[in-house]
DNA sequence: GTAGACCTTGACCCCGGCGTCAAGGCCAGA
DNA sequence: TCTGGCCTTGACGCCGGGGTCAAGGTCTAC
């Protein structure tokens, strides 16, 4: 199978599967004619790749599972190395996952804050009296 | 004030200072030489920026509150404009916060079987009889 | 007058993961 | 034989937010 048919069967691009040539995730055989050359088992290999990525896995997180595969493995997370990836990944969406929650409330409560400061606002310029306008400021999360 | 003494009191870099200028985010007035002259307003939209940025903000999105800030009101936030902006980002923060829990879920579901897995791999090298390794892989979220 | 600490503009570099040309080779069908 | 569709390598571009030179101007202190 040349360059374009597994790009096609795999949903991506030439551009791609040169790019990880380079990067030798996925290197090719050659055909006479020089013409990059795949078996079913660089298939697979691929689509482990983009399925992590999909994920979110960094290109070079999907190494281990290639590896994997490669050596002989039925699974690309058969190996230490992958489960190892894995781990990784729980302890980083946990992380991002805890700090992205905390900026929501922020941002939430500043929200309210900031809407209820508006109304205030209005209602004072339909009273006469205009009492000034209060700050209500997002603030630094401190050194 | 001028540049470096700005950047230092904001905790920031001259270059960044020159960049936000060079994106019409905090203009510059000028000496008679040459020098960029900042004033304490100035400071306090700085503050404003780099607050909105430990909180993910991109450049362009502090925009409205800088702007705000400019305009006399006492607070970044106190525009319709700024808190449009709050909410686009409360929406953003809640999709991306649901996505990565999703992923969260199918990584340590994946893990877990992986481990186990593993286990029984080398029980089986253990005992004399090998059963055959178990195929278990993170799957692609479907097309 | 000269050292050194500031300032100026301009330009290139970095990160990841490709997209998008450009110029040319290889091969099949009409 | 020629056209069209594949393929090759190489190179530049993009995104955001600056880092890091380079070459030169300006001011102050000694």
């Amino acid at each position: 199978m040349r360059i374009g048919e597994l790009a096609e069967r795999a949903g991506t691009t030439t551009r791609t599967l040169r790019y990880y040539e380079s990067l030798g995730l996925l290197p090719a055989r050659r055909t006479g004619n020089g013409y990059r050359s795949y078996d079913e088992e660089d298939l697979r290999l691929l689509q482990q790749i983009r399925t992590l990525r999909d994920f979110g896995f960094e290109l070079e997180e999907t190494r281990p599972f290639v590896e994997c595969l490669r050596s002989g493995h039925p699974a690309g997370d058969s190996c230490p190395a992958s489960l190892e990836v894995y781990r990784r990944k729980l302890a980083e969406l946990d992380e991002c996952i805890a700090r992205l929650g905390a900026i929501r409330e922020r941002v939430g409560t500043q929200l309210i804050q900031a809407e209820r400061a508006r109304a205030e606002l209005e209602a004072a310029a339909t009273a006469p009296e205009g009492a000034p306008e209060p700050r209500c400021e997002l603030t630094p999360p401190g050194p």
